[in-house]
DNA sequence: GCGTAGCGATGCTTTTCAGGCATGGCTCTC
DNA sequence: GAGAGCCATGCCTGAAAAGCATCGCTACGC
């Protein structure tokens, strides 16, 4: 059995008349008699009932019918859907973000994506920068939407900066600093540090000692696993956090936030993606809504 | 595309391999290469990476293989059912059925049906003799297990008799006839009668007249338009039954029945089918049960 | 009541294409 | 560098799908 016989025998069905159907279907009568019988021969069941004004279903020709055409449009479905995928207009997406530095321009990307091509769904994995690296190498993620890896861990990845964020000091509002309109390093140092957990937050630390070159060590009064936890830590007078400027946006009212005035150091923000281990072409086509939508955060 | 398209495609797919792909599928490894190409330009995406050491799917490829067993799953399916159909073992029975006459055969036939052919599913419809006649002839209804219909009711119809069952008497169990052990036809004239509604039941009415023929006619009390009905009105006093002997199974123990003692008519219980309107096979298997449960019928 | 139109089946021929065989090119392995 | 494994290509063959002409049947119309 192929699909052809559906086809021809869907179309004899609702036309209940072998002539018109082979016209329709554009071969002569007799092949199109020819295939339907050898349909029946095949199946061992009678599923027309041939009368000389045209033909009839038989119960099973009806019950038949309804199957081939459900199968025929399957058919049509999954090429479709094949196509639609090369496309990029359908599939799912995995893709690790770090919520903080990506808040400005992830949410305006994904509400057009999602207008563009509904039909691909994204799944979004709030995660630490090195958890994105080893999803990406493992291929369970495709993108990753984060601040620049250190180059140790950047084995196998390429990385696509999309903004260059200036740096900038988080304190509580009634804290010595918030007073001031921007900090120095040199006042950073006098002060204790609320910092991110170093064991899943290489690149932070790294940026930290990038800051910090030539100057006094930081001191670290507290490791924290999130931007919630630092929050909570910095609001409480533990000490002040450095963060990028763009954190301002994820922070509320609860903590101040003062440009770094010295710095030369950037935090990266950007694509990721793993060299070996496919972007498909919805993949790419987000890349193309995210790099637009940096191209309009303001910092 | 083809079915053959997808079942290559979906054996190389399994077997990442053209060479043992084609082994298992008895055709030469060239054939298929051919085939799976076809399939590829068709649809126009790139299903499979061919690889000096084999071939691995692509993300395409791997949409494709999946959908491609569903739609021959499918195929398969249909045509399985269409040859269970024509077996008498799939596919769905409407049956008229008048409760009462039935009470005794109706139960043992369907519990073995539905035990031998279970993916059958049988819709029993509950209605008055004249109802089932019509659902006979219109279509609707493909078997009736009744009464046997009156000559001018059964136009279009054959009827095969599966009991004949004699007639009884129903009363209250404080009426004059409860102290008799059985009532002759003679007594009925006495006492009003409990009868069915003549619009629907018309074969009841004919049987009521056959009965009376040569005696006095019976005086009607009132008409009921079901068997529930016709029980209470008896049971409050309002008339005595006429009813079939088999009544007495379904009328429980708010009534006394007794045999009608001197009358040759019968009533003729069985299955009607309409002369044109195919029974279909799981309906022709269902009357083999019938048969046999009404050979157990004890009267 | 017979001719005719409409419809599907059948016999035969043509054409298409799936399948087979031989072989070539590529790459990884030993 | 030889060989094995794997897939692609070229060419040929055969099966079967399609086309053409025709037949047989039935219902309908004059």
């Amino acid at each position: 059995m192929e699909l052809r016989h559906l086809r021809y025998f869907v179309r004899v069905a609702e036309d209940l008349n072998f002539t018109k159907a082979a016209a329709a279907l554009h071969v002569a009568q007799p092949a199109l008699s020819r295939q339907v019988q050898d349909l029946e021969d095949e199946i061992g069941v009678d599923l027309l009932l041939r009368g000389p004004r045209g033909v009839s279903l038989t119960a099973e020709g009806k019950l038949f019918v309804a199957e081939a055409q459900l199968i025929l449009a399957h058919a049509d479905a999954a090429v479709e859907k094949v196509r639609a995928l090369a496309r990029g207009e359908y599939g799912t997406l995995q893709i690790g973000y770090a919520p903080s530095p990506t808040a400005d321009m992830l949410p305006p990307a994904l509400a057009a994506f999602r207008k563009a091509v509904p039909r691909v769904t994204i799944h979004l994995h709030d995660l630490a920068g090195d958890e994105i690296s080893h999803g990406l190498r493992s291929g369970y993620l495709e993108l990753g939407l984060m601040v620049r890896p250190l180059e140790e861990n950047a084995e196998g990845l390429t990385f696509e900066t999309l903004l260059r964020v200036p740096l900038a000091v988080a304190c509580a509002p009634d804290h010595p600093l918030a007073k001031l309109r921007s900090v120095k390093i040199q006042h950073l140092a006098d002060h204790p540090l609320v910092v991110f957990r170093r064991s899943d937050y290489s690149d932070y630390h790294h940026m930290l000692n990038a800051v910090f070159a030539g100057h006094a060590s930081p001191q670290i009064a507290v490791e924290c696993d999130s931007m919630s936890s630092l929050i909570t830590e910095v609001a409480g007078g533990r000490g002040v956090a450095l963060l990028s400027r763009l954190a301002e946006r994820v922070i509320g009212t609860r903590l101040v936030v003062r440009p770094l005035q010295d710095s030369t150091v950037f935090q990266e923000v950007g694509l990721c993606r793993a060299v070996k281990g496919d972007v498909t072409p919805a993949g790419e086509k987000f890349c193309d809504y995210l790099r637009q939508a940096a191209n309009n955060v303001k910092i």
